[in-house]
DNA sequence: TAGCAAATTTACCGTCAGTAAGTAAACTGT
DNA sequence: ACAGTTTACTTACTGACGGTAAATTTGCTA
């Protein structure tokens, strides 16, 4: 007896669902030791067993390590964009009045998915290593880049507007995006360094506070200063 | 025939220079090869091919992989604190006349030992991984911390002298020596990693001085503005 | 020259990323 | 109901690499 169209979709639904379910598993486990263990540190076989799961049977779901590595990067990625996109409607709604409240809004964008998910952004970290950088196979490293990408592009695109709105001072958007990443990614990873073993969340907050205050500051257009 | 002692000690001396010189040829290989290819693919086999010795001989003069590594750390964080001295002592002199003087000459000292030796400044940013910190033997992990601290302590102090002489508005010292630090090192890493195939060390540049200059401008204490 | 000490190498081990080959289940058409 | 196929997964392996033990060469001493 032939199985009916709808049957067949039915039941491939159900594998397709199961898939996705096994997949998810996989990456959940790749979290939590990568984000325990290190990059180096994790085996394969320490993530499958956490997945319920043998080694190769991840190797049906990614292509490497790295790869695995690779994919829980995306979703903080795409994060950061929400975060971003949220600012910029914001911006154009003209909620945001000041300098200085543009600043925080754009380094709240990245300290929200910062503190989200910590082991993830960490994970940001390792890859901004020439030496993993070089490691990703091609294709991998271009999605990567061009999902960064963006993400700088919007934020160049928040400060610009900005500029033209006169809320902050003109300066170039390009080093300027750049400044406002590298001193989130200086400072956190600084602070994961040296409080490794007691992860002190507060010490990390208040000296991300303290780089936002002084950039805000003079960044913001002072009604009646000099220009210089 | 008897050797006189004299003897002795000129045979001494030359074999205790070959040594030396061993261990020369070997960092400067490690320096070598941990630069292109980063911590990761860097094999201990290819190190000793570019020293022109074996594996094992590697293993005579160094505990393990990461104590290659770290050795190549340690004149750079020497140098640094050496460059941060030169600033103290210019301090303690009174040629720093003003505030972003002073921050720009902290900035310029951390800089100059990129400058001076990138790839190594690149092999510290690695250190700075929660993964690698934790695959360092403890002995290794706290003689590092020990230098790297002693030269956060020079800063810290450098930036307290800066307030109490009034040139640099009065904020926590330990946050303060933690956003110069953090700023430096994730600038530079992210603009290695975006540029990581044609490295362009001008834009590095304008970017550090971009945000050297923020800083600079909201640590000064203006002479007559408002407080805020 | 024999004997000793240091320096270095050859040959090996354990671990881990990644793969080839096999298996068991579910699905397919007759 | 049943043979053939596809899907999902496992067992068992390979190769590369960090690190080491034992053998070997080199050079000094008497």
């Amino acid at each position: 007896m032939i199985l009916r169209d709808e049957h067949k979709d039915v039941c491939r639904q159900r594998r397709d669902r199961e898939k996705a379910q096994r997949m998810a598993s996989i990456v959940e486990a790749a979290k939590k030791v990568f984000g325990t263990k290190g990059y180096l540190k994790a085996t394969m076989d320490e993530i499958a067993l956490a997945a319920e799961v043998t080694k190769p049977t991840i190797y049906l779901y990614f292509k490497a390590k790295d790869d695995l590595f690779f994919s829980l990067m995306l979703p903080l990625i795409d994060d950061i964009r929400a975060e971003l996109q949220k600012v910029e409607s914001h911006l154009r709604a003209g909620k945001i009045r000041d300098g200085a409240g543009l600043i925080t809004a754009i380094f709240n964008a990245f300290y929200a998915a910062y503190e989200h998910w910590p082991e993830t952004f960490r994970i940001i970290q390792l890859f901004q290593q020439q030496g993993l950088m070089g490691e990703l196979r091609p294709e991998v490293r271009s999605a990567l880049n061009d999902r960064g990408r963006a993400n700088f592009h919007l934020c160049r695109q928040l400060l610009a507007t900005g500029m033209e709105l006169g809320l902050i001072r003109k300066v170039n958007v390009y080093e300027m995006a750049d400044v406002v990443w590298g001193v989130l990614v200086g400072i956190i990873q600084l602070e994961d360094a040296k409080f490794y073993d007691r992860k002190d969340k507060r010490t990390t907050e208040n000296t991300l506070r303290l780089a936002e205050k002084l950039i805000a500051e003079a960044m913001t257009i002072k009604t009646r200063g000099k220009r210089k």
